[in-house]
This record gives structure tokens, sequence and C-alpha cells, in this order.
DNA sequence: TTAGTCACTGCTAGCCGCCA
DNA sequence: TGGCGGCTAGCAGTGACTAA
């Protein structure tokens, strides 16, 4: 019989007991088991109207409830992290969220949540039954039957990360307590906005090559809205970051020429920025694929003509991730994967909350054609996804009759449908930056065909 | 061999949403 | 508003494993 990846919880929920007071149990009678089992069965069961071997089995749960949660080990002493814990109990709201903390990143609660979101997105219900479908096709397994998702998510509703309905996960709760707003990167914490976001920009576009700063600075602007200074960029942000480390910058021109800067990231940057962004994604996504989004955007086109059909469908899936963080939008599901289309397509869905809130559904395709088919599909699930755009990836052509029913749908409605076809993604390759241009390209059609008639 | 421990499995009361 | 059915979670049963 395969252990169960996620905590046994069975008589450790918190509608049983209460987290400040057994940490103060452990804490008085941690080394000697037998006396805090005593003392949970004496607080919490012993009125229960069933036989002291039940009674004392309840406590017993609960212990080992506290040692699969990693808060007390098998003497009933606490652990360090419980020790941390202990320091917060006349604080119960940081004693929740520091608990959630450790739950999402270290018990699998970021795959439960993660693997919950995506059901969601594809429209699928979200019960314990489903749920342990689910997380096995991600890897974790508990038994059936089993209500260890349960449990986790009754502790994780303490700090507010499902809220209302059961299954309701509030991700802007799971900013919160995992600190993932890259703003508040302590790296960054000491540079303008005008330095960070250049960072930021840089470090989105995924290439180790140097890049002309000029089209940093352009995909720093439309992605952050940012204003740059027009004829003191390397004395304004690029000598602090080169002085910092985290940038090298090479005059192309010798005198007063007017070409811009080279600037390419440095390993320190890479350690600072880069990798605590793809942390962000670990536990969401397949490891493979993370690996595939440390590679340039060249590398995975190439890997989408794989023959591998679960290698090429991977790579579609980067291509989207990689597309998007360029403009730095946060993940939130995946709603059809490659292994379920035998690589032919992913749809992945993302979310952006500057200045206003926009959910993007994105799919990207491996075939030689986008039909009006594939369009139709993406614009019915908007209304089911409260999508406000849909980006069409393919590596192939986009078809004339799905341009045009595209363009009916952006002029008769407040969506907004991006095409990038092969020949765009060959650019972007060549040099990430220009996807701005691609997006421009696109917005300025959209708003020709959205001409209001006053 | 046996008692103790651990963790999965089964049963069921009660909650909640849906529908007539 | 009440009946019904599905789902959750508390409680208990049980078998596997381990150490004495």
């Amino acid at each position: 019989m395969k252990r169960s990846d996620l905590p046994f919880g069975s008589e450790f929920s918190p509608s049983q007991i209460e987290l400040a007071r057994v940490l103060e149990m452990a804490d008085e009678h941690g080394g000697d088991w037998h006396a805090f089992e005593d003392a949970v069965r004496a607080t919490y069961f012993d009125n229960h109207k069933t036989t002291e071997y039940n009674r004392g089995k309840l406590a017993n749960n609960t212990k080992l409830g506290m040692i699969a949660y990693g808060i007390i080990d098998r003497e009933a002493a606490l652990t360090e992290f419980g020790q941390e814990l202990l320091l917060l109990t006349n604080d119960e709201p940081s004693l929740y969220e520091r608990f959630a903390k450790h739950i999402l990143l270290n018990l699998h609660g970021m795959t439960l949540v993660r693997c919950i979101q995506d059901m969601v997105a594809a429209g699928e219900v979200v019960t314990l039954t489903t749920l342990r479908e689910g997380l096995a096709a991600r890897g974790v397994h508990y038994p059936s039957g089993g209500k260890h998702p349960s449990m986790m998510r009754l502790w994780l509703a303490k700090a507010g990360v499902f809220v209302g309905s059961r299954w309701q996960v509030n991700p802007h709760r799971i900013e919160d307590i995992l600190g993932l707003n890259p703003d508040e990167f302590e790296a960054l914490a000491d540079f303008t906005p005008e330095q960070r976001t250049f960072l930021r920009a840089l470090a989105n576009t995924g290439e180790r090559d140097p890049q002309p700063a000029n089209k940093i600075v352009k995909l720093a602007t439309a992605t952050y809205g940012i204003k740059f200074p027009e004829k003191s960029l390397p004395k304004m942000v690029l000598h602090s970051l080169v002085e910092a480390g985290y940038i090298t910058a090479d005059k192309t021109t010798t005198g007063r020429g007017a070409k811009p800067f080279q600037v390419a990231p440095t390993d320190k940057l890479i350690a600072d920025v880069v990798e605590p962004l793809l942390e962000q994604l670990k536990g969401q996504t397949d490891p493979k694929l993370l690996a595939l989004l440390r590679t340039p955007l060249s590398d995975i086109l190439e890997e989408i003509k794989e023959k591998d059909r679960y290698k090429a469908g991977l790579a579609l899936e980067a291509l989207a991730f990689k597309i998007m963080r360029l403009l730095d939008m946060t993940y939130v599901a995946t709603r059809l994967r490659a292994n379920q289309t035998g690589g032919a397509e992913v749809d992945l869905v993302f979310e952006s909350a500057r200045l206003v809130f926009s959910r993007w559904q994105i799919q990207c395709k491996n075939t030689a054609r986008v039909s009006l088919d594939d369009v139709a599909k993406e614009v019915g699930l908007t209304h089911f996804l409260k999508s406000n755009v849909i980006v069409m990836v393919t590596t192939g052509d986009i078809g004339n009759e799905a341009r045009r029913y595209a363009n009916r749908i952006m002029a008769d409605s407040n969506l907004a449908i991006v095409m990038l076809d092969g020949g765009d993604l060959h650019n972007i390759s060549d040099s990430p930056a220009t996807v701005i241009r691609a997006f421009e390209r696109e917005a300025r059609h959209a708003m020709n065909l959205k001409k209001l008639d006053l």
C-alpha cells in the first residue's frame, strides 16, 4: 500500500482542536508523548460517548496529524517549525498565516490549490473523488475515500486561502501569504521604479545574449507603464545596474554615437530575480516544463517539432508560459493540457492586476492552420472563464475564416482577440522584446474595429 | 507471540444546494 | 418551504508493521 503524499489529518481539524492550545500542550509535555496524548484526550475527547479505547485513539490520531504536518516529532516534542508557531499563539491571524505558508510550500498545498483551479477552469466539478484523480495526475497520491485534502483545506481556510463555498480559492490571499509579488523581491528593493522594471523586463525575456537596451525599455514601458528618460538611460538606469552587478552594458559606438547599449543579464540577476520567478511555479507545473522555461525560446520552438508528442506538447505549454511571462502575466490555471490533445494544443489562463484586472485565455496550437472553429471554441469559453482577452498562438498560419470571425466578435463585443502566427514566433524568438510590436499591431487592429459612432 | 502503534477504510449524521 | 440526494467530516473498525 502506497503511503499518502498528503499529510494524515484525522482528528487534526480546526473544528475539533485549537492549534494554539495543542501547541502549548506539546510545549508542556514534549518528549513524553503519552502525557501529550492524555492532555489532548482530557481536553477534547473525554466527553465523547464512546469507549476509553476510542477516546485514546482519537487523541492518538491528533498526535499523528501534528507529526504529519511537521509540528511535533514522534515523542511529541515541538519541531523547529512547531517552536516557530508557538511564538505566534497570541496572534491567531499570524499563526494561521504561517501554518498556511508551511502547508502551501512544504506539504503539496500549492499542488492542491493549483489542481482545484485547473479543474474549475476546465469546468470540472470538484469533490473529494474527482480531486483524488486530479491530484494523482499530478503525481500526488492519497488513499481512496481519504479526507486528507479536506483537513488541509480547513486549515488553509483559517488563513483565508479558501473562501465561500468549499473549494473556492482566493488567489490574492495566496500571493499575500507567499509574498509572490515580484515588486517585493528584496534584491530589487533599493532600485528606482525605472531600474526595477528594466531589470524585470530583461529577466522576463529569458535571454542570456546581449539585447539592445532600447528594446528592453519598450518592453518595460508597455508591460509596466513606466516612462524612461529619453536622453539619459545609461546615466539614470544602466550604470547603477552595472555597478550592482545585475547587467553588463556595452557601448556599440565610439564618440557621440547614437546606437543603443547592448545589455545582458549576469549570473547574479539570474540567481536573484529569474530563479525566484521560476520558483513561484514550482509545485504548480510539471518539473520538466520548469526545465524548459530555463531555455531560450528558439530551443522551445525546436522542441515543438519533436516527434515525441509528450515532449512536443510540453514545449507547446512552455511556449505559452514564455510569451505571457514576457508580458509579466500571472499564471492561474491550465484548462487543457497537451497530453489530452496528443500534443496538438494547450489552453492556459493568466491574469494581471496592473491598473485594472484582466484575465487572458491563451491557446497555443501546433497545427498548420487555426480555423474558425478554434476561435469560436475560445470565444464560447470566455463567458465561463470571465476572461477579457483571447490570445491565439500557432506555429502555422491563421486561417482567413478565423480572422474574419475574430474581427466580427471584436467589433460586436468588448473582447480582444490577439493572433500570433509562426512568423511572429520567429521574430519573438530572434528578439523577445519584439513581442510588444506584435501585440501593438493587434491592439491597433482591435481599435480600428471597435471605433465608436459618436 | 503479543501488545502497541500507525494509518487506511468504512459507516453515517448532518449540512447544503437543488427542485418541485 | 419541504423533500431529496450528494457530499463532507467525525467517529470507529481494522489490518499491517514493529519491537519487546
